[in-house]
DNA sequence: GTCTATAGCTTGATAGAC
DNA sequence: GTCTATCAAGCTATAGAC
């Protein structure tokens, strides 16, 4: 980014530069970028190898095509999602401590690989751009499913003691989702971990009390 | 503006037929429609015309272009939205309720607007299209305004207890969000307004504790 | 006015030298 | 592993027939 990118072709001079990590993950960064910006249609190979520094068969080379450096893109954010959600899983302790680690992971990997973020959420509330269809919703359900056992773990321990395990749940991720997407459009609000578990923990305090699963009906 | 416009050109017979509702809004349903399922760059002029069982011309008459059907349906939400926002304000009671009555009211617009919001997703979330662009962000400020005015009424009347205003706006708005999401990405799963305002009383009487903004700092 | 054929550009993708 | 050079398919714009 702060290598000087002589544009290359035309001489013979030494090429672009070797600029900073291997051509590989430039290549995977410059088209994450540039997918979230202007989309997976509009943005062209050509784009991505010039602001790489490269040419285009580099990137045939790494990737097959490039609907390929798109797949690899939300492959590897998924697997590492899922590689969380398998450390959650085997972590010890009270349900609520785990519950904050399991969202405060996500919050962290989800900033970590932000133009993926932004490129998925792109692609599933944006029109259709020809892009290989990934199952987002199975790794939604997945979470959802950890989340729900963790909330009942619980609830069995006396952590919980208002409200159901299913609307727990949804309470958690309600406030977690949130966080994500104020990162997404407002990251200058600066909603980040602190603040994820602050109110987590707050909402939390409040689960806490006397009877369980009641339901007023005032008005 | 409610006159009949017999369709102009061609024929001085009879129109195709008068289908159901009248032709201004046939073309608003289907242009929204379209514009939601396929984004608004690969929707044409034709599709929305041959949809709504007139000819081109028609279109152009009541909205000047493509880009004033999608100004016409973006800016009959938002007026919509900020009529609900201006009713909310005049409303008296307790701050609880008030609250409760806006987030059902706001979901239950959503609803009616179904297509019209996932369009607002699409181009909020989704690559550029060429679409006029609407301060989207300017209406979720003023939303949240109002939201914090509400529940610093609440900590006013003793009606929370726990946590910061700051806090409570985000804890509600991201319930709300929750269920928006939900409408439009799942509406299979059901999450209505009875589930929202479960949901919400559930987290409401958690804030009734005892203490006010707490922090605890247990692990 | 309307349709159609086509020239010219851009795209994703590849061949073969080094 | 990376380059130059080029391909075939698809798109836009438009000239020219009707």
């Amino acid at each position: 980014m702060d290598t000087d990118h002589t544009a290359p072709g035309q001489s013979a001079f030494p090429p672009p530069a070797p600029v900073d990590g291997n051509v590989r993950e430039r290549l995977l960064n410059k088209a994450a970028r540039l997918f979230a910006r202007k989309g997976y249609a509009a943005t062209t190979v050509r784009e991505i190898v010039a602001e790489a520094g490269v040419t285009k068969p580099v990137l045939y080379y790494y990737f097959r095509s490039k609907e390929g450096i798109y797949s690899e893109l939300l492959q590897e954010a998924l697997k590492r999602f899922e590689a969380l959600l398998e450390e959650a899983r085997q972590r010890r302790g009270r349900a609520v401590e785990r519950l904050l680690f399991l969202t405060d992971r996500v919050l962290a990997l989800f900033l970590d690989q932000i133009e993926v973020a932004r490129l998925a959420y792109s692609v599933y509330y944006g029109p259709p751009q020809g892009t290989p269809d990934f199952d987002l919703d199975a790794y939604h359900f997945k979470f959802q499913a950890r989340l729900t056992a963790l909330v009942r773990e619980g609830f069995d321990n006396r952590e919980f003691r208002r409200g159901t395990v299913e609307d727990v749940t949804w309470l958690v991720l309600a406030i977690l989702n949130m966080a994500l997407e104020l990162q997404l459009s407002h990251p200058e609000k600066g909603f980040g971990r602190e603040n994820l578990r602050r109110i987590l923990k707050l909402m939390v305090a409040g689960l806490q009390g006397p009877a369980s699963a009641e339901r007023e009906n005032c008005s």
